[in-house]
DNA sequence: AACATGTGTAAGTATTTACTTGCAAAGATA
DNA sequence: TATCTTTGCAAGTAAATACTTACACATGTT
């Protein structure tokens, strides 16, 4: 009987149910299928997390504090407006990639129940991720590297498809989707939208 | 006890799963709360559907036959590029906003289950709009209407961001969000990279 | 009228779900 | 050593799920 704290299992549960999402679709993701991936019982599950829904909102609120809070640092840096972005987008594709059960999650979750608290979270993630896009390019506007006539909300629009359709093509394609230089190529279209003709 | 054809039952039964899905979330769509929406007993859905699995089949399949169809169409249609780029665009949006059920359904079902016939469904539905998106492009370039520098699958690509973006700002802000303009305002966006310097 | 067929329901089924309970024992503290 | 807290598990629970069965009756056809 091998005993941890909980502060280790519920990251290992946690881990867990990337994994599953990732691997077996989020239909899988059972308190039972949970417990069998970690190697502990049904119950030591509700030992450390109170209920499921504590599990998932946990992992969205990691999310909150390492991914949005990286991106932050990255939209209020001291570099310039281009390299923000450049660094923004990267920054955001590379975590995708490298975690791909949570956008999964956060994709569907959204969906599935109609949880306030919930929707409120993942809205914070999307919203804070639209904003820092617009405040560079509003930066970039006002420094006069970037043509002041496009509207910086409507880039940030544009921009939020990137990473979304991301997560699409990896959920669809699975491992066939070539990664390789995507947020480069992105990157690319955005500069020559924003630079002046 | 009131009694009606199979078709017309099916697409009662059809309509109530987005009615559901988008009032009260995928996780609400059961066959009990269903055939409450509909007025039948829960037994009468298994008497025109032989699995609830065939029914979320069979409203993805409409997608295919309606709504890429009539993109299909706008694609290969003999107006110029800019215009046949306009139309895709907001004949999508206008499809989205309109069926917002349908878009939840896409998303979730993909990564709710792994399951391979969904997949290879979803990812037509998805391909299709790319590849329209990219031949589009692709003529516009050729005509000499746009820059001959941009690759059309990375611009179709970004041009796919549009309508999931779309559907993530419906799932997550509900009614408060303005379409108003919204194609108007990508396009000008799309219009603008695609153009020469 | 007789019959076949299509549409309906009420009341089941087995299975799965998230979660609980009672108790054992490991590890820390005294 | 004795005690307390934490972590564990086996075996439950009630509720929900998709789906079935047996039978009723409406409708169209002969």
């Amino acid at each position: 009987m091998l005993r941890k704290s909980t502060d280790i299992r519920q990251e290992e549960i946690k881990k867990a149910v990337l994994d599953i999402i990732h691997r077996e679709g989020l239909k899988n993701v059972s308190t039972k299928n949970l417990a069998k991936k970690v190697g502990i019982s049904e119950g030591t599950i509700f030992r450390h997390f109170q209920s499921k829904n504590d599990i998932m909102m946990g992992i969205i609120d990691d999310v909150s504090t390492g991914f949005v809070e990286k991106l932050r640092k990255i939209a209020f840096s001291e570099k310039s407006p281009p390299e923000r972005l450049f660094d923004l987008l990267c920054t955001t594709v590379t975590y995708l990639v490298e975690n791909k059960g949570i956008t999964i999650l956060l994709f569907s979750e959204a969906s599935y129940d109609n949880d306030k608290k919930m929707l409120e979270k993942l809205n914070y993630i999307f919203n804070s991720q639209k904003e820092f896009a617009a405040m560079i390019v509003s930066d970039g506007i006002a420094s006069g590297v970037w043509d002041k006539s496009v509207s910086p909300d409507d880039v940030a629009s544009l921009y939020m498809g990137i990473p979304i359709t991301l997560n699409i093509e990896m959920i669809l394609m699975g491992e066939k989707f070539r990664y390789r230089n995507f947020c480069n190529r992105m990157n690319d279209l955005l500069i020559k939208l924003l630079n002046e003709k």
